[in-house]
DNA sequence: CTGAAAGCGCTAACAG
DNA sequence: CTGTTAGCGCTTTCAG
């Protein structure tokens, strides 16, 4: 910077503004000192910047898995939104691992982020004492924690399953099942299943058509063939939700390679709004949880956190029943 | 970290040492310091590290999208490879567009990243231009290019399409189609065009069978609407190759929904091998590029890069043909 | 194995 | 609109 200081015929601290949007030097002297810069190759050093102003301008986010659209949604929200302020975005994904994400919490915390974003609301406890003394804005996402660190943005996964059971059974459906997977990993695919079951006996129905499809995420091919063992096991389901359009699809196909027909023998719905569940034939009954308004309601927040603090606030996303040919 | 030395009674520097992996500190005294800093609620600050260490220790990515498995595939082999020497990535996604891409570059480079790995053999100049210069390790991926700028990990899309052409050829099929996007933005999509009619051509086919499904990334949907237009344009076709899995599939559903058997009347092949392409019925011919691999290559090549410099490499990853139900 | 001194490259704070 | 001074929180370097 000093050597583009020379060249220029300024001082650092000019060369400095000239580097700033909107700090006050005369167009002709920055339009000078960039041109000195380029011819220099000189190349700004964040790394000292974020130093001397204690800024990094980097937010912080976990997300369990980087190869889910759902997620990459969300991701796509609020970098977007983040743009806007020149925020960049430090991505980490946990393999819907709560040790996973407490490491990479603390590797995070360590850069200096101007806010923390996760997804979910259960944590290790070192984790949420991390969040919890990191003293910067928290968001918590795809969720509705009964406790939570410190701001949300998200939508209860068990309420949104028991909309699409309550449509099922407001049909005259009894005979319903769930696919999902260990209970142990995915916070968010357990909440379904239990708000799955809860629905259920609310409606004076028995739940016990659960099939577990292995670790989460559970892929298409997983649904296929937890499909196969839903059919072995229990022939007269009428309707089966699953975890996810993927899994979905999954048991789509399954019944399609048995020549079960769907809807008319087994009806099936999915979570998430997945394309493939909107392109394949039939489509897909599904649960809109609009990933990317979760991204960008937290991109929004997180920017008028970092202007004035304010008292953690709960933005309650409300998830949208989707019916189609999968489920008549 | 001055407290935190104070709290276990020894210098600054000695609480440097102790929260490095290999630095020599007795085991008592690293026991004492990291006790010190839980108490105290110290957390390292990596900001000032890396100003007087001169390391950041981050890698900068870019990709075209972050909603694409392909790509996720990439990064998660990036990640998992560069995690040994807690490597951190700075992922940002293009959208598919150059100018994107160097704005992205340039705010990465002020980071001061170990490495940058991008997407493709294009860029702009001024791109090009600030990878030659950023003095690190350039890796470009996902492409063969002809003057790469200086590390290349990746394969020839037009090669691996002409792999699928011949097969069809060979079958005896003559009247193939291509479903891709517009030519500016995606250059693989591109190239994959290229390679089909450069294959039809030296074939003494016609290569006339195009269809333009939009702007790149071509989703499902758009894929089902190019179907549409192909059989509404040229009903002879026996064959078409997508320009990926995904619009692969919106292509198989639209004939789903029209009664034409595939592949029977149609034959169907994709590019990619996504989830979906081996779930579906009838599953999709495709090809498998190992995305997983570009990653885990190019994590191995950039820590031997750190290393010790090398001349540049360029690591060829071949393509495989995976044939399925789609293609007879 | 531990410590003291100096400084990484930028910018806050103040002055003009 | 521009300049001067001091220092952000670590680690390099040298010494013991």
């Amino acid at each position: 910077m000093a050597d583009v200081a020379k060249a220029a015929g300024v001082s650092p601290m000019t060369v400095s503004r000239a580097f700033k949007r909107d700090s006050s030097v005369s167009d002709a002297t920055r339009a000078a000192i960039l041109q000195a810069a380029e011819t220099l190759g000189y190349v700004f050093d964040s790394t000292a910047s974020n130093l001397r102003s204690q800024r990094s301008d980097f937010v912080a986010v976990t997300v369990p898995s980087i190869n889910n659209a759902n997620f990459a949604e969300t991701v796509r929200g609020l970098s977007e939104g983040l743009r806007a302020r020149d925020l960049q975005i430090l991505l980490g994904y946990t393999d819907y691992d709560m040790e996973e994400e407490e490491r990479l919490i603390e590797q995070f915390l360590r850069r200096r982020p101007e806010a923390i974003v996760v997804t979910g609301g259960r944590h290790t406890d070192r984790a949420r004492r991390m969040l919890e003394n990191a003293a910067i804005p928290v968001v918590e996402t795809w969720d509705l924690p009964e406790d939570p660190i410190g701001h949300v943005v998200g939508f209860s996964n068990a309420d949104a399953v028991r909309g699409m059971v309550d449509h099922f059974v407001r049909r005259g459906l009894t005979r319903l099942a769930f696919i999902g997977g260990d209970a142990q990993r995915d916070t968010r695919g357990t909440d379904r299943r239990r708000g799955f079951i809860r629905a259920m006996q609310d409606h004076g129905l028995e739940a016990h058509r659960l099939i577990d499809a292995g670790a989460p995420p559970i892929s298409m091919a997983e649904g296929a063939m937890a499909m196969g063992l839903l059919l072995a096991r229990f022939p007269d389901t009428q309707a089966v939700i699953c975890v996810s359009d993927l899994s979905a699809f999954g048991a789509l196909t399954e019944c399609q390679r048995r020549a079960v027909p769907v809807p008319e023998r087994i009806e099936i719905a999915g979570f998430g709004d997945y394309d493939v569940g909107a392109v394949c034939v039939p489509a897909l009954s599904t649960i809109n949880p609009f990933p990317r308004q979760i991204g960008s309601r937290t991109a929004e927040l997180i920017l008028s956190l970092l202007d004035a603090p304010q008292p953690p606030r709960v933005i309650e996303i409300t998830p949208e029943l989707i019916l189609r040919g999968s489920s008549a």
